[in-house]
DNA sequence: TTCCCATCTGTGAGTTGTCTGAGAAGTTGT
DNA sequence: ACAACTTCTCAGACAACTCACAGATGGGAA
């Protein structure tokens, strides 16, 4: 989408207006939320995820192991798959087969640990899918599971993968990002932290909301990186131009389009 | 409800007016009212927020530790649960992780304490959670609530976001404040007891009431800081305008719409 | 009208929140 | 193994905010 010259200043282009602050419409031919089946034996993890992806609007359906899981796939016949590749019963490779065979054209997201081999996967995800290695950080799991679904051309499935708030956009695929038709390059946690807060434009988000979904859930260190990274993006997308991202102080940061008139 | 890009500053929004006064319907599809379960192991603070919520039209149960608080999770179905992460018995994250478990798509306020050095907040939070640290004003909780489940898209909760009282409005999302279309920029202390006018309004506010509702729990100060802030308020929203904030000498304050003809 | 007292508001000190430069530590690519 | 890049900590500077104090203002009862 390339809002050139013309409408760039006065007239904010608005091609696909984000609905319910960026929230999508996760839903079938029939109507009904779509389905997600979470196998992992990581409870804690899973329940976070499960809990993620139904605020997201997913239907989820979890599974401490591979047995159970496969029994959830032929039951729960879900669209979507997140599966930890180290289970505690089968080997996740086998799980994985089983799976395709059960259930044709379901994309998996595959969960690996951050030591895994990664030519293993590699293989892997040739075949649609794609993978996150823990731990991994929630908007991009997130992110992740709706790019799957899209690129996997499930019809209904009307999940844009351009984000546009004012003259900025952001394409979750191509990981290109733009203000005034310029290209920006932006390292990967700035970008995960731009399309947290694109995706909820306008909505004042706290530092320790933006370090949840943002920063990966075990991370442990100072919450001011969120006021370091703000910083970053801010030099980079608001230089110079009317500013777009704004602290509300002692509530948090958040993004708009860039108003001419700014009031005190 | 969805105002894109045009509204911006000429128009003001003034979308769904509040109705009876700002306090919102916490009515089930059946009729029942919502419930919201409080953990927390502090009984002078439940009891007012227990109290409070009450009066707000919850429906309120109390546990005092994570035991107590899972048993009641499972009798109770809260709509909505308020949990203290520092348990006396059990650590809080496996009582959160429990009660996802158990009660799926309920949103969670966490409690933390302040002097908690922010240690181990980070990926305590899903999708619809939220934070508040002690020592907080209620005004906030309450709000931090209500925000939850709006946004958590629990149907039957007709929750606006934005507050409207005559050419006025404040959007608890945006934290942004207008009068005559104008945008109005207010500080954290003015923004909440903006809020806890136009959620009472055409109702005097007695000074204690509002030192109550706005201020931290735990404030020591003199009573006189309303009235300064009252003072702060009018520069910002009645500053030549006809009036909106009235005095009530011997009484308190209250907000209503300014109409030509003054009535006492 | 006068006086008393509630309320209003200017001033300024202390506190808190945010921004940002410098650099250490870690990662990736060649 | 080196260079380029990225992530993150630390700490100082600065700005915004909160609040106490005290004198000014004004309402209303006698």
């Amino acid at each position: 989408m390339f809002t050139e010259g013309l409408e760039g200043e006065f007239m904010p282009p608005i091609p696909t207006p984000v609905p319910g602050g960026g929230r999508t419409e996760l839903l079938r031919p029939d109507g009904s939320p779509l389905r997600v089946l979470v196998v992992d034996d990581e409870t804690a993890l899973v329940d976070l995820l499960a809990m993620t992806l139904r605020y997201e609007g997913w239907e989820v359906r979890a599974a401490a192991n591979g047995v159970n899981g496969l029994r959830a796939a032929k039951e729960f016949r879900p669209d979507a798959v997140v599966l930890n590749i180290r289970l505690p019963d089968l080997d996740g490779l086998e799980v994985l087969s089983a799976m395709r065979r059960e259930l044709r054209d379901v994309p998996v997201l595959v969960l690996t640990a951050k030591d895994a081999v990664e030519d293993r996967i590699a293989g892997l995800t040739a075949g649609g899918d794609d993978y996150v290695s823990k731990p991994f950080a929630l908007e991009e799991a997130v992110a992740r599971l709706r790019g799957l679904l899209r690129r996997s051309g499930m019809a209904a499935v009307r999940t844009e993968s351009m984000l546009v708030v004012g003259d900025l956009t952001l394409d979750e695929d191509s990981h290109e990002v733009t203000r005034q038709g310029r290209s920006i390059h932006l390292t990967a946690t700035e970008f995960e932290l731009l399309r947290y807060l694109m995706r909820n434009p306008r909505r004042v988000l706290s530092k320790a909301q933006i370090l949840d979904r943002v920063w990966s859930y075990d991370f442990g260190g100072q919450a001011n990186v969120v006021e370091l990274y703000i910083s970053y993006l801010r030099k980079k997308i608001d230089a110079g131009r009317p500013p777009m991202i704004h602290t509300r102080r002692g509530a948090g940061y958040l993004i708009k389009p860039a108003e001419p008139a700014e009031a005190a």
